[in-house]
DNA sequence: GTCTATATGTAGATAGAC
DNA sequence: GTCTATCTACATATAGAC
């Protein structure tokens, strides 16, 4: 723990392992505090009691509020983003792609990852904060859209009859209503006088957006 | 209905005009500066400078923050709900209800007034705000939950062998994506690469929830 | 890197003149 | 009802000792 503490070279690489556990307990903290007030509502002073931590060192570590947030945010998108990628090129070697495939392999990690723990519950929040507000437009761009258009991409192939604008709002969509399995949890059950089956979330999401994208559109002059 | 009904002996205030008047432009305003920024981010001053008027009226008129923020939602809701329930009336005039005109009758007045201007556009995102946030749940629940339940309880009829929670869950998936039209619309943008069709989204809206609510769950074991 | 103390701004709310 | 002035609390951010 204290480690030998004179370093007396210019590198002041040594992360110094406290260091490193201090920020991570900045950033978990952070998670959770802007997942539960959003991003104005949450306050550096809740942050540092959260990670049991001092004011500056929040500050410190996490260079400002907004610097912060986009760290937390980045941080676990990162992660997602390789986990997404490599249920895509698993999927890929279970043969062709199907509509069902690929929106399987988009949402099957962060539905197993949200079951490891509380963590990767802030997240959903947290997305949903940054893609509802176009304030955290470079967020997003960063952080979400580079692996949105590859999955994008593969749909455009599965389905050539689609306008690109037409798909992309039907991911959208697709993104949305998965955020709204858990951030709207609660809205589901008071509506539905029941709290819906976990075991059957992935599969009903997949069905849902696969029938939505798959839609023809003015389908009927009946109405 | 609104009003305060249990009048003391004297005759109750006139309102002055300028008094309903005042209380309208800070209801205005409370609703463009709520959507801009969220409950937490807005600011009662610059509510003030917005409705043109002064701090301390706006605490008068609007009760402090938070009533000002569920009196401001709570004004358009009614307003759409009716709408929404007049659309589901005239559909029934029109031949036996299909889930498609159950979901047009819902979605079809918002659509409309949307385009009537700004301020019903900043609706949608008080909206997503009460409906990510279980710290609005009795806003949620008193302004929007009747309203669904009874479009609910008709796309039960129509859909017989799901469950509730099922169809609650769907439910909150259309809710979703038409708030995401909305609220997501530059992200849409910046996937797609171009806008969509304005002309198209309800049309779009209707069948992609359709299909996704028609949808028939574990359809696949080739996968 | 860590922690204490503080600088500086702005938030919501209210008191009281008119 | 309207408007000015102000109270109190808490926000972000930083300076400096250790």
């Amino acid at each position: 723990m204290t480690k030998d503490t004179h370093q007396p070279q210019k590198r002041q690489r040594a992360p110094s392992q406290r260091s490193l556990e201090t920020r991570t307990r900045i950033l978990d903290a952070a998670e959770r505090v802007f997942a539960h007030h959003g991003y104005d509502g949450a306050s550096i002073r809740e942050i540092a009691t959260e990670a049991e931590t001092q004011l500056g060192l929040v500050h410190h570590h996490g260079g400002g509020k907004e610097a912060l947030f986009q760290k937390t945010v980045a941080r676990r998108a990162h992660q997602l983003s390789e986990a997404r990628l490599q249920a895509l090129a698993e999927a890929r070697t279970c043969g062709p792609l199907t509509l069902r495939t690929v929106l399987k392999a988009f949402f099957q990690p962060y539905m197993e990852l949200s079951r490891t723990g509380p963590q990767w519950l802030a997240y959903a929040r947290l997305v949903a904060h940054v893609s509802a507000d176009p304030r955290w437009r470079d967020i997003a761009a960063e952080c979400f859209d580079p692996t949105a258009q590859i999955f994008l991409d593969e749909i455009a192939v599965l389905l050539p009859a689609k306008s690109r604008a037409e798909l992309a709002t039907g991911f959208v969509f697709a993104v949305s209503a998965m955020l709204a399995l858990f951030t709207s949890h609660w809205r589901i059950t008071a509506l539905g006088k029941e709290a819906p089956d976990p075991s059957e979330q992935l599969d009903h999401l997949v069905s849902y957006c696969a029938a939505g994208l798959s839609s023809a559109p003015g389908v009927e002059k009946s109405d």
